[in-house]
DNA sequence: GGGTTAATGTAACGCCGTTACATTCCTCAC
DNA sequence: GTGAGGAATGTAACGGCGTTACATTAACCC
């Protein structure tokens, strides 16, 4: 009920509304039907707009999307740059939890990279990477980015089920340490930091 | 229609039949009603063994994650035998892309690893590494290995959709051949050994 | 005005997970 | 044998989902 009865509805207000509903709860609140009533109109009207909700999915990602497609890269030199661009490409999915999940149900979980590749290259040329170990790189680097927010994010979307269970590890009871460790929820960030540098202590 | 209509229906026969049904199609396939059809019987009798299709799927989790639960480690070195270890898993985890699926709707993602975390363990203290280290290096192998499939399999289950347009990138216009190798379908496999040895570098 | 098109509304189809309730089957004490 | 009682299955429905056939209104142009 968040527009008044003759208001426009247009293809903008329906994106819109699909994607206030989905931030301010979870996907699978996007309904029909529930959006329908959100827009103060019918279902067909929807449909009418969109065409059906796998466009609409679609609609709401290129939304989003539109949102991030500027790049600022920031450090001294190219090896830092590469670092921070991938640390704010992660943040900014971590900000859009939702889009990440929308973006999953299109397949477009990857193809939403195109502006940070294209930063990325200016920066692997600028140290004489080129050509297919360029695009290596630019393709480690971004999976790496995207499973590590995936991975997370889908391990938190439930309570803690992905707790591992202490008593399972006959075999390394000599390292309580070892164990307690792994007994602890997984820091994604410090992972993610240890893979990124790994990877770029291996490209460059 | 797969059992006569008097055949004894178990738990153990309804888990079957369900990862059965998932394998044979997708987890979209996985409906009790459809269920119930296969097994020759009624939507309740399903109710009646397995409770709902949480814990049906919770079972069958539990039924794939049993068949791999042995691990065999080959390799002259430990770092070899690591290496080995991830391929081996990230190999057992593509083999049964649906239990990944299923794991993923039941926030075992990263559960599943009980038996590879010991075995990696072992190794790690091989050489050496032990307490907080060993347990960073067996958290980033395993969001490496989990991750790879994760998403290679995601991106694999719609169409093209995926496909990045070669056309995107006016500021690397003179590199051809990086554009070509973007362009190209992702070899996840490559990304993925890559990745493997650049954190083995790193951990050990 | 009338006629055409855009947009909305009504009501239904077939699917889903789940459940209240009735029914059958099987076992075991008597 | 014959009931009692629990285990297992069947019937039918509820509410919700995406989608669509069809009727209805609104807006514009001539």
């Amino acid at each position: 009920m968040s527009r008044s009865s003759r208001d426009s509805v247009t293809q903008a207000t329906v994106v819109a509304t699909a994607i206030r509903l989905v931030e301010d709860n979870d996907l699978d609140a996007l309904t029909m039907r529930r959006l329908a009533a959100e827009l103060g109109t019918a279902v067909t009207s929807i449909y009418w707009h969109v065409g059906n909700r796998d466009a609409l999915v679609g609609l709401m990602v290129d939304r989003l999307l539109a949102d991030m497609r500027d790049v600022t890269v920031g450090g001294r030199d190219p090896r830092a740059r590469i670092s921070s661009l991938c640390k704010q490409w992660r943040q900014r999915l971590w900000d859009h939890p939702h889009l990440i999940a929308l973006a999953h149900e299109r397949n477009k979980t990857l193809a939403m990279f195109q502006p940070m590749q294209a930063a990325l290259a200016r920066e692997l040329h600028a140290v004489g990477l080129r050509g297919k170990d360029a695009a290596a790189a630019i393709r480690g680097l971004q999976l790496h980015v995207v499973s590590s927010v995936v991975i997370e994010r889908t391990a938190q979307r439930g309570p803690t089920t992905d707790a591992t269970d202490p008593t399972a590890w006959p075999a390394i009871t000599d390292d309580p340490e070892l164990i307690a460790a792994l007994s602890a929820p997984v820091d994604y960030r410090a992972a993610f930091d240890v893979g990124l540098e790994a990877l770029l202590d291996r490209f460059l």
